[in-house]
RNA sequence: CGGGAUGUGGCGCAGUUGGUAGCGCACCUGCUUUGGGAGCAGGGGGUCGCACGUUCAAAUCGUGUCAUCCCGACCA
């Protein structure tokens, strides 16, 4: 391909609207365009690139046994009324209607759509386990699309789905597809990890998460550094820190201390001196039963979620400033878990229970309380564990230490069993002639979000850096000064033996300096650049300049130039 | 959906107390250049996001609205 004839618009600035690396540099070197928040245009050069991880994952899948085909992105609402995640799924689900006006909607997800599909095809156990995949789009109305790919509204998401007879089919589909991702993001190069999760809105029975770890990921998650226990932090559970009840036979009483406009835990222990693992914090929320206070250790923060399951509510908000001071008698930071009024419920965590005394909020302006003692002082409806795990916290299982860690979530394997066969009664008949509903398990990858994921690690400061293998051209050839005939035709000749070898070329014929040339190259993400000007012409070699490394080799003659290219192209190179 | 920020040629930005818009890059023409974002000369391009209002006069002040980005609640 020749640049002069291909479309490539590079940026020579960072565009204002990319706030991630990965992000500026796809815009900047013509990988994807912007239309509308979330929704983007793959340019030809990103396209390509994106093309090729495409087919690494269509070869693992295949690997795997998995089968592709192609479903409607345009779904008749209909479907989704029958699994009745029409209203689950709420606005992310965008619907519209056509000219005769019925209902359809935009496909966020393809569990029903397969699943009326092999209903309708599939009869017989003889003809299970069949596990189909698709590699295309998906849109989902998210509130908040958000650094260009990894959060999109319009999304490439290869998605699989597997059928078997029972729960010992599907965990075999399930452990195959499992090794197939392994298998996948080994190759490219990610430090990733599984972790239990939440099914969400696509529900089952068991869910595990393909978590990258990357300082720029969204999600947070706690692994052990011994065990290997794995969880997000919405989840994960660590050791508390309960210190024997102390001996003494003393029992302070409550003491008032003067705290002038101290507010935050930290404000109030730098004033007072005094650790913030000694103080306990009262924060008060809002629910659907009412108001809630819950109590965790100044230096924690609670978990919400486990807040949530605990009282068994689904609306949790943090009270508003009016409605704390009607509760608490004080202004915002002074709350206290005594004399609270119109609380429904109080919720502390179990590290609050299992010590004697606390400084907490006094619900006075201006004042904390010491020697507050839980059970005397004030009384929990519920004890049990409410604290978001700290970095360093002491594993559960073993004395091992979590570190929290920022991940993206690439991938996503679930164990559906029976909830849409059963739904929407799709089954087969078994070897007794007994009708059974599918067993079933749903896998996917965000093809997008891995590409940006990609380039975020693959990528340094002139630009994108990406392996042979995805990059969205082997190799260029610059020609540095194309008016000179000399060096017009040898570049033409090594441009045309490397099209006839095969080799994916980009031939930078552009009558522009020698500078932007060589730096749009870097940027674009080209491993190798044959660079042809006056300087190696007179001594009558060849240079090959190796992107990820920027060493330069020089050659003799044109074999040993095309059998290093050749060579080079061959590796995967998933290596930082 | 709540909180915050920003909208000015293609891109990145400046524009003071209101007086009718400018810079760099990119683009077009010509010449000279070509080893890391070239030089000279000439040139084109903006009803300042949109609407309404205040004013003799609005990029500038007010109200509303839309878009984009950031923080939070959800997700691949």
């Amino acid at each position: 391909m020749r640049y002069s004839q291909f479309f490539i618009p590079s940026l020579k600035e960072d565009p204002k609207e990319a706030v991630l690396q990965s992000h500026k540099l796809m815009l900047r070197a013509g990988y994807v365009r912007q239309f509308s928040g979330g929704i983007y245009a793959y340019l030809p050069l990103g396209y390509k690139s994106l093309k090729k991880l495409e087919n690494i994952i269509r070869e693992e899948m295949n690997n795997a046994g998995a089968i592709e085909l192609s479903m409607p992105f345009v779904q008749p609402l209909e479907l989704w009324k029958q699994s009745g995640r029409d209203k689950d799924y709420g606005k992310e689900l965008l619907r519209f209607k056509d000219r005769q006006d019925r209902d359809f909607c935009l496909a966020p997800t393809y569990e029903e759509a397969i699943t009326d599909l092999v209903g309708k095809n599939v009869h017989s156990y003889k003809e299970l386990p069949l596990t189909l995949y698709q590699i295309h789009l998906k849109f989902r109305d998210e509130m908040r699309p958000r650094y260009g790919l990894m959060r999109a509204k319009e999304f490439i998401m290869k998605d699989a789905y597997s059928f078997d007879i029972d729960s010992e089919g599907l965990d075999e589909s399930y452990r195959k597809m499992k090794k197939a991702y392994t298998n996948l993001f080994k190759r490219l190069g990610f430090d990733f990890i599984f972790i239990k999760a939440d099914s969400g809105e696509i529900g089952g029975s068991y869910s595990e998460e393909l978590m990258v770890i990357s300082e720029y990921g969204e999600d947070k998650i706690a692994i052990c550094n011994n065990c290997g226990y794995s969880a997000s932090l919405e989840s994960a559970v660590s050791a508390g820190n309960f210190p024997e009840p102390l001996k003494s036979c003393r029992q302070p009483k409550m003491t008032k201390l003067a705290t002038p406009d101290k507010k935050t835990i930290e404000e109030v222990s730098g004033y007072l001196k005094i650790d913030a693992e000694s103080f306990a914090k009262t924060i008060i929320y809002e629910s659907e039963i009412g108001f809630i206070a819950a109590m965790v250790r100044g230096d924690r923060e609670i978990n919400e979620h486990k807040l949530k399951k605990i009282a068994e509510v689904k609306e949790l908000n943090l009270a508003k400033e009016k409605d704390i001071e009607n509760i608490t008698c004080a202004p915002c930071g002074f709350a206290g878990p005594f004399g609270l009024q119109n609380i429904k419920l109080i919720i502390i965590d179990e590290e609050i229970q299992a010590q004697e005394y606390w400084i907490t909020g006094a619900n006075e302006k201006d004042f904390h309380m010491a020697n507050v003692k839980p059970g005397r002082d004030f009384i929990a409806d519920i004890t049990a564990d409410i604290r978001t795990v700290k970095d360093g916290d002491i594993c559960l299982r073993c004395a091992g230490r979590l570190n929290v860690k920022n991940t993206i979530e690439l991938g996503h394997i679930f164990k559906l069993e029976e909830k849409y066969s059963s739904v929407m009664d799709a089954g087969f008949l078994d070897e007794k002639g007994i009708n059974k509903h599918f067993v079933m398990g749903c896998y996917g990858i965000g093809v997008g979000r891995t590409f940006q994921a990609l380039i975020e690690i693959f990528s340094d400061e002139n630009g994108i850096n990406l392996p042979v293998s995805v990059s969205p051209f082997a190799v260029s050839v610059v020609s540095l000064n194309p008016n000179d005939e000399n060096i017009k035709n040898i570049a033409d000749k090594i441009y045309s033996d490397l099209l006839k070898s095969g080799i994916d070329v980009l031939y930078d014929d552009r009558k522009l300096s020698a500078g932007v040339k060589l730096k749009d190259n870097d940027l674009i993400g080209i491993p190798m650049k044959i660079i042809i000007g006056n300087k190696t012409i007179k001594e009558n070699k060849f240079e090959l300049s190796i992107r990820k490394t920027g060493e330069k080799e020089f050659y003799d003659n044109l074999e040993d130039l095309y059998a290093r290219i050749k060579e080079f192209s061959l590796i995967d190179g998933f290596i930082k």
